[in-house]
Formats: structure tokens, sequence, C-alpha cells
RNA sequence: GCGCCUGUAGCUCAGCUGGAUAGAGCAACGGACUUCUAAUCCGUAGGUCGGGGGUUCGACUCCCUCCGGGCGCACCA
């Protein structure tokens, strides 16, 4: 990774010069707004300024001054404290020429990680807010597979309880011309489940999936909530908490200690008729992830769920206060609201009446879908325009990327095979800004996959795609001379490797022609 | 009332563990197609970063407070 080399670098000077150990860190690469300044820079100065008590200005001009002397890689200046780092033409080159070939070692998030995701009730078809813990997931899971994580993936199906109970009776009712019941589901597809004889959950469940295919979405297990009360795994966290001392009865019912974990309140377990609550089920269920060996637990829950966390977070913590630690991740998707032409779509479960996943879907595709569900920061809500989303013009983020796209395909389809180019380069400072964004491809996976935020990708994505229609329009490539002709037909090449790589973790397609 | 998220250009959003003149896309306005796809590019205009305090050499970023928006506060799931 460019940024972490660079940070090699300074490292080693700083230890040099000062006999300093800093650790990675400590020191943070940027790159500097205005590009004139450099390819990246670094604010160091101004952190050594007091553990050195020394004025950021000097510090910053004999790091240059090392750096520049000791490396064939880099030059540096320093402006007003910062250090701005050029690459130099022919580091630059072989940096990128041999980017794809070699995937770096990316660090391990943990031993182990499961990756809980979607988990819906299999009551109904899945809606967009389903599609967009479906498209955050499954992008996590693909930045998992490329940063070679261990990693396991997994939905919750909560077939069991009131909810399905009430499911059932409402397609019974149908099914013998009743009325549903008032706090039953009354959605359409209702009608169709009674018309037809198979089991409601089942063909629910198989919708379901069909659905999150579309999306390239799938799983290792589809754990079932019924699988739970059937097995031995609801008295085993009973008698964990009973032994622990963690659980106790008051008024009746059973009580977790979830307080003494940072939970508001102590929660309930078994209510007082003796029914399990919940609560109960879903603790077992996080037990057993526990006892599976997993220690980094992520769940992608929507936000109106996320007041759930902090028992769930008690239990997690007080299954594993005496074992090595294990982080536990709940990642709150705020929620989507759809528009159409600016208008809102009324959603409302109660009355059935809404627009599925699937819907959205048909309507503008799978690309556009996952653009839109992906490309905002996870704690924002997405106000979703359908409208927009189906236009195929500037306006919509997912064309001028995707044209960026085809354009690099049509663009070397008029050449022969690109010979590779190794003699003494030289950049235009658009081939010199495309080139740059291009090495920064596995900063932005690493920083997505690490910081469990895919949306990162999206906007480089679009970032990419500027800089190669700026290069596209500055720097012809066939009336150029053969050396000019060659360098620009791989630089083409590399962008259009890497924007392919970057489409397809964000799950978007990177046709060929448009 | 309490908790979580959020408030940055007309709109939709970035802003990386505080750092250089606050960025991008769209919309607006003005330009560029006999030349590799104009689904593109170039330029102009547009911001007291919700308000007010504080910490700091330096705050969109950290702390406090107030205001607005979303979501949640069950022996429901």
């Amino acid at each position: 990774m460019i940024k972490n080399s660079i940070k090699q670098c300074i490292l080693r000077c700083v230890q040099e010069l000062h006999q300093l150990e800093l650790s990675d860190s400590d020191i943070v690469i940027e790159i500097p707004k205005n590009r004139e300044l450099g390819d990246f820079s670094t604010n160091i100065a101004f952190r050594l300024a007091k553990p050195l008590k020394q004025s950021p200005l000097i510090i910053a001009e004999a790091l240059c001054t090392h750096i520049n002397s000791d490396s064939d890689r880099y030059s540096c200046s320093s402006v007003k404290g910062f250090i701005n780092i050029h690459l130099l033409d022919d580091y630059l080159w072989q940096y990128l020429s041999e980017l794809l070939q070699t995937k770096p070692e990316f660090s391990k998030l943990s031993e182990s990680i499961l990756l809980e995701y979607v988990s819906a009730n299999p009551t109904g078809p899945l809606h967009v807010g389903h599609g967009r813990w479906a498209v955050l997931g499954a992008a996590l899971s693909r930045l998992f597979v490329f940063t070679q994580q261990r990693f396991k993936t997994e939905t919750y199906i909560n077939d069991a309880g009131n909810q399905i109970s009430l499911f059932y009776e409402s397609v019974n009712a149908v099914k013998e011309g009743k009325v549903i019941p008032e706090n039953g589901y009354h959605g359409h597809y209702i009608h169709d489940l009674a018309s037809s004889e198979a089991d409601p959950v089942k063909a629910i469940i198989q919708q379901q999936r069909q659905t999150l295919d579309r999306l390239g979405v799938s799983f290792d297990t589809w754990y079932s909530e019924k699988s739970l009360h059937e097995s031995s795994k609801i008295d085993d966290v009973l008698s964990f908490l009973k032994t622990s001392s963690l659980s106790y009865e008051s008024d009746d019912a059973l009580w977790f200690k979830s307080s003494s974990f940072g939970d508001d309140k102590d929660r309930v377990l078994i209510k007082s008729d003796h029914s399990y609550t919940y609560f109960l089920v879903d603790l077992a269920y996080h037990f057993d992830k526990v006892n599976r060996g997993f220690d980094y637990i992520i769940n992608i829950w929507g936000a109106d769920h996320h007041g759930y966390v902090p028992r769930v977070q008690a239990g997690i913590q007080s299954f594993t206060s005496e074992k090595k630690d294990v982080q536990f991740k709940v990642l709150i998707g705020q929620l989507v609201s759809l528009f159409r032409n600016g208008e809102a779509v009324r959603m409302s479960k109660r009355t059935g009446e809404m627009i599925t996943l699937d819907e959205v879907i048909d309507e503008i595709g799978v690309d556009a879908t996952s653009y839109f569900l992906l490309h905002k920061s996870s704690d924002s809500t997405i106000d979703f325009d359908l409208e927009l989303a189906k236009q195929k013009n500037a306006e919509n983020p997912v064309f001028y990327v995707q044209y960026a796209h085809a354009r690099m395909c049509t663009l070397l389809s008029k050449f022969d095979d690109v010979k590779p180019f190794d003699g003494k380069v030289s950049f235009t400072p658009e081939e010199r800004a495309l080139a740059t964004l291009c090495l920064l491809f596995y900063d932005v996976v690493w920083d997505a996959t690490s910081s469990l935020s895919p949306y990162k990708l999206t906007q480089y994505c679009v970032q990419l795609a500027k800089a190669f229609h700026v290069f596209y329009e500055h720097c012809p490539i066939k009336s150029s001379d053969d050396e000019t002709q060659r360098k620009r037909l791989c630089l083409v090449t590399f962008t259009k490797d890497i924007l392919k790589n970057a489409l397809n973790l964000c799950g978007i397609s990177a046709p060929q022609r448009m």
C-alpha cells in the first residue's frame, strides 16, 4: 500500500535523524488538496514539534533533506511545516505497473469473524431497508475475501415466536375466507400464499433468497431460530447465567443482570407466564456464536433496533469475561426513505402497502440499487429517489462510473495488444493525477475494510472515473507519438483493471460497452 | 424526559486519529464535438461548516450548551 510504504520511509528517517521510535499510527499521510504541492503530504513535523522542542519548520526542513538524500523514490519539499512528497516518475510508474500483480498482505482484523446481516422475519418480502443491510454486508464480505480475512457470513431466520404465529393465522384466515386479525399481516402476498399448498414460511424464505441472489448476496449459514428452540442451546445459556449468578428471579420472572454490563436496566429472560422472551432466544444465539469460536462478531442492524444493542452487548460481555477478548460490533444502518420525483413513497407494513426490494430492483436494476444503497456512510439516512436512480445521464453517478469503464474498453479495443512501457517516463498533470489515484486502490480497500465502510469504495470509483474522463479529454492517444501512446495505453489498462476491481467489490458490473 | 444517529454550496453528500486558501457530483450560467463514445471535458458563480461558549500555536473535526430532523426507549418480536 502506497501510503504505508511512504510511512515506513518517514518512520525510518525520523528514527535515523532523531532516534525516535514512532508507530504507524503516529504518522498521517494525506493527499494535499492543492495537488501542485505534491502527490502526498504529512504533518509529522507538527507532531514532533513538542517532543523535539523544535519548530515544525526546522523539523520539516531537516526531514526533507534527509529523505531527498536517501531515497530514489521521493522528492520532498517543506512548506510551512508540511512535508510534501512527490513520487519520482520512474518509481511511480514501476509501482503502478506491479500494482495488480503484487497484492499486499493485509492485516487480519481478528482470528475469525462472523458477519451476520439481513436477518429478516420470514413473514413477507424484503424491502429497501433490508436491501441496504444486504448490499452493505455483501460488500463487506467481498472486501473480507479480497483482504483474505478468515470469516463466515450468516443470516438469522426469525422463524419462531409470535410474529410467525400471526403470520400463519393471517394466511389461514384467508384460506378459510375469514377476516385477517387486526394485528396480522395484510399485504397482497398473503393472498398469494393462501392460494398455494406450500408452507408459507418456507415459501417466503425461498422468495427472499431469490431476491438476495439478484444482489449477489449469499450466506454460509441460514441460522434458524426454530432450530435454537429445538436444541438445548437456550437451556445452555440459562444454566450459564444461573451458575454465574448473572440472573435472578423477581415478580415471577427471570431476569438477566444486564445493567452490570452497561445496559440501562436488567432485562427479562423468562416472563411470568413462563414463556421465553425474544431476548433470551437471541442471547442463546449469541452465546452460540461465541462458543463457535468467533472472536469478532459483527451484526448489521437497522436503526430501529439500535436500542437493543446494549443488552446484547451485555450478554456478549458476560459470556466472554473470563475468556480472551471477543470484539462485538453492531453496524447500525440508518433507515432508507424512498422517493419518486421528490415525493415520499409511503411505506406501511401495517396495511402491506410497500414497495418491495424486488420491485426496486426490477425498476432500476441491480447496479443502481447496489450503488445507491451503498454510497453513503451507514450512519446517515438514505433518501432514495427512484426516478433519479433510473436516469441514464450524468445526474446518475452509476452511469458516470460505468461509462468510464466502457470508454476505456472501447478505447483499448481500437489498438492492438498493449505492449508494456518500460522507458523513461514523464507525466502530464492529468496522467499523474490518474496514476497516483490508481496507486491508492489498496489503501482505499483497506480503509473500507478495517472501518467496515464500503461506501469509501464507491467514492473511490467516482473519483477514479472523474480522473479518467479528465485524462481522456486532455491526453489523446491516437495522435500522439509512439512512446506516449504506449505509456497512455498502459495507463488506461491499469486504470480499467483497477476500476473493474473496485466496481465489482461494490457489487456493480463493469460493462465493456454502453 | 432519556439514549443513538444526523445538521457542511440551491440539492445529494465527502472531509481520513485537529493542521496548508473547507471539497466532489448534480442543478444554474458561459464555453468545447469534421479528431480514440459530448453518457464527456473546461470555465464562472455559489458556504459566518445549525447557533453560542470552551480547549489549542491551530477546530468542520475534541468538550459543554442550545435549536432543528430521523430512530428508539415492553414480562413485543
